[in-house]
RNA sequence: GUCGCGGUAGCUCAACUGGAUAGAGCACCGGCCUUCUAAGCCGGGGGUUACGGGUUCGAUUCCUGUCCGCGACACCA
């Protein structure tokens, strides 16, 4: 396969530049696309980049650089314009050569050589099992989902890989609330607590463990509450409410582990595997799936947090101090040190999670990619920290921040606490504004900013979404391949010359612009810059769409239409794919 | 208080290593369906890029100060 027009007159630049300036032959050449179509297709600064080195006027050296250019077919025109910017226009059989790239390599077309087939893992959503998925986690979801695809055709291979907390304190908490829903449908009244679980979920679960067992797991509230402190008052919040609220559910916890014995790892796994399922089949069909879903209480069962510890331990970087033991990360310029063992014995999630990275990077991969929530910023100062004490290259992981959807309904901002039971579940949103829409929604937002979801907008508009704009281009062209009803294959051999109107050209420009836009977006992490493509490149195509005929009667002006337009159709297959977002042949 | 993200048209957002006259959609106004899908197209109005200073050939972009919004700052996960 030839060489992309950009990568051939980049080199073209580079052999003017060796002839003028070869004490500067190692400048970046960077090439980019003019807003303004009269500057050309492509335009550089390399001579104002070259201007404070070789100490002369921009505009000169400009000036020398285009006369160094070897002659190309490629090239109808280079020329200085501005401030010493040097403008290129394509001769149109140059443009036209993306037009036959994408009809031959079809659903390859864009694929590219980036990643070096690098072995890169990215973890994301990793929600606690413990509720249904809220419309937060979906952006992460489709976040990592999406960039995972678009570093696959960027050439990494792509391990995915969900994360289950499975091991902690919130799990018993899950467990404790299905029991204590268990007990109530079983008549055992005992007040239910403001800080447990509140949803449905939680009490179908409570009826699904009565129908398997029974009454079996019934123990009288004397029992089940003996021993605890009580709840405050319901209105308070202070902090002291809510230190007791707290103790009085730990005490729960701990009775009821008592209580059931061997049955609170049922009621345990029970809580766990249903919450996990439900999670796993949300995801599926939102089109988001995984290679791995990794155990945190394997890390505990195979003994590495504590091997973790020890390391670090033998390495110098722990201390204990007031019972507890600390990681001493300000050493690697986090803000304060940080428990690993708590004075109880346990180890905080800290110490479970740098037993994750550690394994991780024993596993191999290249580059690791955390996709995180906003929240956990402060977190990647200690978790860099502790990769470093391990002596590790923590280069290697990058930290992409996912920040927060508000939610907005009614104007007002929606609760997204789990433990209230009043959010949004990303089921509600997919089934909604269906699954399309919702990818292609959150896709439109660089992740890294504050998405504001307004409810009600995105249901009562959801046939203004932009998503419908891109699938209408597809589906009109689909339309037209349908009529003309010839051999697609045939089209790579169309003869495109007659292609000579500005929109064409045009278009065939932008079908070249895919593979820049492919790099660029795997380079930067940024899966969004696929949807803002894929708009401009509908638009185009609309335009054009209501200029021009394609089923026209000349079978050569025909022919190269349709080629235009099956390309066309192809780049937004694979740009859509990438998104996760599906290319309806008619609406 | 410290840290992170942000402040661009009435609203939601773009603007590629710092580039040339800051662009779209929605909303508003005016046009286009006897011809391949009107979920479309064409045209119009709408801006001191929060504010001050700095860096330079050039700043929405980088630095700095102020103001405003959101979030994070546990021996929680």
């Amino acid at each position: 396969m030839a060489k992309d027009v950009k990568s051939q007159l980049t080199s073209l630049l580079q052999q003017a530049l060796e002839r003028v300036a070869a004490e500067a032959g190692a400048t970046p050449i960077y090439l980019e696309r003019p807003r303004d179509p009269t500057h050309g297709d492509y335009a550089t600064n390399l001579a104002m980049q070259l201007a404070k080195l070789l100490k002369k006027n921009p505009r000169d050296i400009a000036m020398q650089l285009v006369s160094a250019i070897p002659a190309s077919v490629l090239l109808q025109k280079a020329e200085v314009a501005g401030a010493g910017f040097i403008n290129f226009t394509l001769a149109p059989h140059a443009k036209l050569q993306a037009v036959r790239a994408v009809l031959v390599e079809g659903e390859n077309y864009g694929r590219s050589t980036q990643g070096g087939w690098q072995k890169v893992q990215i973890e994301f959503v990793s929600a606690n099992p413990t509720g249904p998925l809220h419309v937060g986690h979906g952006r992460g979801a489709a976040y990592g989902a999406s960039l995972a695809n678009l570093l696959t055709f960027a050439g990494w291979d792509v391990t995915r890989e969900y994360y289950v907390n499975d091991a902690g304190r919130q799990m018993d908490i899950l467990g404790l609330s299905t029991w204590l829903r268990y007990l109530e449908q079983c008549g055992v009244a005992i007040p239910f607590l403001p800080n447990a679980y509140q949803g449905d979920y939680v009490r179908d679960m409570a009826a699904q463990m009565r129908v398997a067992h029974g009454d079996k797991l019934v123990r009288p509230a004397t029992q089940v509450l003996a021993g605890t402190p009580g709840l405050p008052e319901a209105e308070r919040s202070d902090d002291e409410a809510k230190r007791q609220r707290d103790q009085h559910l730990d005490a729960l916890i701990a009775n009821a582990k008592a209580l059931l014995g061997a049955d609170w790892a049922y009621v345990h796994h029970h809580a766990l595997s249903e919450q996990l399922a439900d999670c796993r089949n949300d995801l599926e069909e939102f089109g988001v799936d995984f290679d791995v879903w990794f155990s945190e209480k394997a890390l505990f069962d195979t003994g590495l947090v504590a091997r973790c510890v020890d390391l670090l331990e033998k390495k110098g970087h722990l201390y204990v101090q007031n019972g507890a033991r600390w990681f001493r990360s300000t050493t690697f310029g986090d803000e304060k040190d940080r428990v690993v063992q708590r004075e109880n014995g346990l180890y905080t999630y800290f110490a479970s999670d740098i037993a994750y990275h550690l394994n991780k990077f024993e596993r191999g991969f290249d580059k690791v990619i955390n996709i995180w929530g906003a929240d956990h910023h402060g977190y990647i100062a200690r978790v860099n920290g502790a990769i470093t004490a391990l002596d590790l290259d923590a280069s290697r992981l990058q930290v992409a921040l996912v920040q927060f959807a508000v939610l907005y309904r009614n104007g007002q901002k929606a609760s997204m606490s789990t433990r209230s039971g009043e959010f949004v579940t990303l089921r509600e949103l997919r089934k909604e504004v269906g699954n399309d829409a919702c990818r292609f929604f959150y896709a439109l937002r660089k992740s890294d900013q504050h998405l504001d979801f307004d409810l009600d907008l995105a249901k009562s508009q959801s046939n203004e979404n932009p998503v419908y704009y891109i699938q209408y281009a597809h589906a009109r062209i689909c339309s037209v391949l349908n009529q003309w009803a010839g051999d697609l294959a045939s089209l790579a051999e169309a003869d495109l010359g007659v292609l000579d109107n500005p929109r064409e050209l045009a278009i065939a420009s932008k079908l070249a612009e895919f593979r820049e836009v492919i790099d660029n977006a795997a380079r930067e992490l940024a899966p969004h810059l696929i949807a803002f493509y894929l708009k401009d490149l509908a638009g185009e195509f609309h335009a054009w769409y209501n200029a021009e005929r394609m089923l026209v009667d000349d079978p050569q002006l025909r022919d190269a239409r349709i080629a235009l337009a099956a390309a066309v159709r192809q780049t937004l297959r694979n740009g859509l794919a990438i998104l996760g977002v599906s290319y309806p042949e008619s609406m």
